[in-house]
DNA sequence: TATTGACATCCTACTACTAGGTAGAATAGA
DNA sequence: TCTATTCTACCTAGTAGTAGGATGTCAATA
């Protein structure tokens, strides 16, 4: 791994921890062992560095749906696959790249906004394309469009995220996954 | 409205937009005309500010549950306010303060975080207790325990919230909410 | 009624520190 | 030698926070 590769890992588990207002180049330094000015060398400005983080993140989301395309025919099966990325996150202690640079939306450089509405438009194309081929198996039963639950399933993953990294309750993670699930499913 | 709670006031209004750490001193004093040290005369750290931002916050939630509680009687009513609580969060440009301090509690002061796991527990003890009264008046089907489904609620609104902010997007949260009261209904 | 003291409020002026960012030289690999 | 990389040393602006003084309010007192 190269040392641009190593700042993106490590600016990437400091935002994912702490937010993109949570951390400065120093922190990057010391995680990396070069002096914070050679970080300007690679991202000259902390928006460049932003850009940067959610274009890798989004390019590491589209590698794991392809995964989990490949891996699994099955709807159900790779909803649960996705819903694993986010467990990993939470067991990791950190939270979606994307969900936390929403909460901060109003503080980063604009530039980084568009970047950021693609991320979340590639979610939910994914989710409502499992969702759809899932609905017309008759694995899941949809009380609106395939868009809508797909939605809404973004939203409830990364508020639950949020929520468990904040408070340290994995477990109502788990719960409130176990019901997004539930919910999909023939039968009340 | 005395000089705290103006600052309080303005203080809420900049976190619900920009986050704990995306807000100075400096910018309260700009917004309520006072200069930056007398501020400290109020809240001598921004710790302390924090903590009386949580308080305040939770206390506004328990006024505006009593209301509720007190102006409607059928719990797919009173779930129906709480959720205008969040669209009408949405319409003035802010987030819920509880959902953003979440986001960025790896970075808070410690003591700021049992006051922020209170406030989640009030909502879900509410909405545990109106889900429960909704269910046994059969005007909800529920598919795991009222604490479950209030855990689930919390976490997609909050979520929703989050990334409409962030996007611009209001039709999605309105939707992901339209979605959240079908999936209670009987019937899909 | 006028004076005093106590207290709260708000100020100017400052400190110590951290932030992102820059200039320009040293180093090293091809 | 050319180029990329990394460094030391620095800058400017902004951060939370402090010291100590000015102003005002209000109640007790003379």
């Amino acid at each position: 791994m190269d040392m641009r590769d190593q700042i993106l890992a490590s600016a990437q588990r400091l935002v994912r921890q702490r937010g993109f207002n949570g951390f400065s180049y120093a922190d990057i330094a010391d995680q990396v062992g070069i002096r914070k000015a050679s970080l300007h060398h690679y991202f000259p400005t902390k928006a460049d560095l932003g850009l940067a983080l959610i274009n890798d993140y989004t390019a590491q989301l589209d590698s794991e749906l392809s995964r989990i395309n490949g891996a699994f025919s099955q709807a159900d099966a790779k909803l649960g696959a996705y819903f694993a990325i986010y467990r990993g996150s939470l067991d990791a202690d950190r939270v979606c790249l994307g969900g936390i640079l929403a909460s901060e939306a109003l503080t980063l450089d604009p530039a980084m906004l568009p970047n950021l509405k693609r991320f979340f438009a590639r979610n939910t194309e994914w989710l409502t394309e499992v969702l759809a081929a899932g609905s017309s198996q008759r694995l899941f039963v949809l009380r609106g469009t395939a868009a809508d639950h797909a939605r809404m399933l973004l939203s409830a993953l990364q508020g639950a995220l949020l929520i468990a990294h904040a408070t340290g309750d994995r477990e109502a993670f788990n719960q409130t996954a176990a019901l997004l699930i539930a919910g999909l499913s023939r039968k009340g």
